[in-house]
DNA sequence: CCATCTTCTTACCTTCAAGTAAGATTGCGG
DNA sequence: CCGCAATCTTACTTGAAGGTAAGAAGATGG
């Protein structure tokens, strides 16, 4: 090790790799970067790295895997069944942007850099179904009356891409988490006073 | 040539190139897609793509550059300033999602294959801020209140963004144009609605 | 102090795809 | 018919990056 690091125990050495290849992988997409360039990132060697996780591809799951742990943590206080679901929607919206905001690398690499691998954008897509599945539930069961045949999944789709758009932005710094938050908010319960079927 | 395929003046030939490449490009990603495979489908050899086109890079913004010429054709209807700023936005969203609909490919490549590319992410993210832009001033044009201090910026990304959220599900045959560009419309003028400021 | 387990490195192999050198084939103007 | 320019191919070089073999060196327990 050319750096004064002694030897470490490998729980900690595999949390190291996995900030160095985040770091990397969010800066210069996946194909882009070379074992070589994490190693040296981590510095440490690359047979480290295929020591601890095999192969690049393994790698790049296990970021997934703990960022989107770390992720849905951010997600959690949403989930209290004793608020009202408009607090619930709030809530949800400022643990996500929050997060994005103060985990930039995650956001990228999780959601960006993830979509352009064929190898995972299968399960970043079911991910976001949930998510917009969970939205639509959440506007149906807080719009009371049995109104015009609204496509709750039609709206969710629109809405959790507008927050995607607007977290890109939240993660580049150019808005302020709460005024994107209440931009969504209002969007989100703007989209529900009944949509007129194919004027 | 194994084909039966006669030789071809240039003009021709970098045509059916352009097809070939954006075909694969469009399955199986830029990294992914060797000059080979593209050669193999555009039914001759590699050389031929490097005489024509120089290099991968170049063939891919080649591919970029015709198949977003052929988006912003579809979009010339919406220019005609004849047009009432809702009519403009109407048929703005119809030559949109028509486009994406009738060329799935070309809007794969275009954005999302070509976000994924270092070299092409500034040119796309470009683009779209003009696109951000103009739906910024056409919201701004067609709300007359001089009202509570609307960001019509940060309307126009939201709204954006989730034009490129429902665009994608067009372009996957999951919802048709009609009901995509009236989710849309609505949503653009529901979002209008003043919006209170940091509630 | 010796055995041994874990951590870690240098130096290598292998594959795959970008890119190229050199020349064959075809058809057209004269 | 002949030269020549455009079209097109086979066969190659090269470099980068994923992955591995073999073993050095430091800790720990007996």
């Amino acid at each position: 090790m050319a750096d004064g690091t002694k030897r470490l125990p490998r729980a900690v050495r595999e949390q190291q790799m996995l900030d160095a290849a985040v770091d990397v992988f969010s800066e210069r997409g996946f194909h882009e970067t070379s074992m070589d360039a994490i190693a040296a990132r981590a510095k440490i060697s690359k047979p480290m790295l295929y020591l601890y996780y095999g192969s690049k591809d393994e790698l790049f799951a296990a970021c997934i895997r703990r960022e989107g742990l770390r992720f849905v943590e951010a997600l959690a206080p949403a989930g209290d069944p004793s608020l009202a679901p408009r607090e619930q929607l709030r809530c949800a919206l400022e643990g996500f942007l929050g997060f994005v905001s103060a985990h930039r690398k995650s956001w990228m690499v999780l959601y960006r850099q993830a979509m352009g691998q064929q190898a995972f954008v299968g399960s970043v897509k079911s991910s976001r179904d949930r998510l917009i599945e969970l939205t639509a539930r959440l506007l149906e069961s807080s719009t009371r009356d049995p109104d015009t045949g609204q496509d709750f999944e039609l709206i969710a789709i629109a809405l959790v891409g507008a927050g995607e758009a607007v977290a890109d932005r939240v993660a580049g710094g150019e808005i302020e988490v709460a005024t994107a938050a209440d931009l969504l908010e209002s969007l989100a319960w703007r989209g529900l006073a009944g949509k007129k079927k194919s004027e």
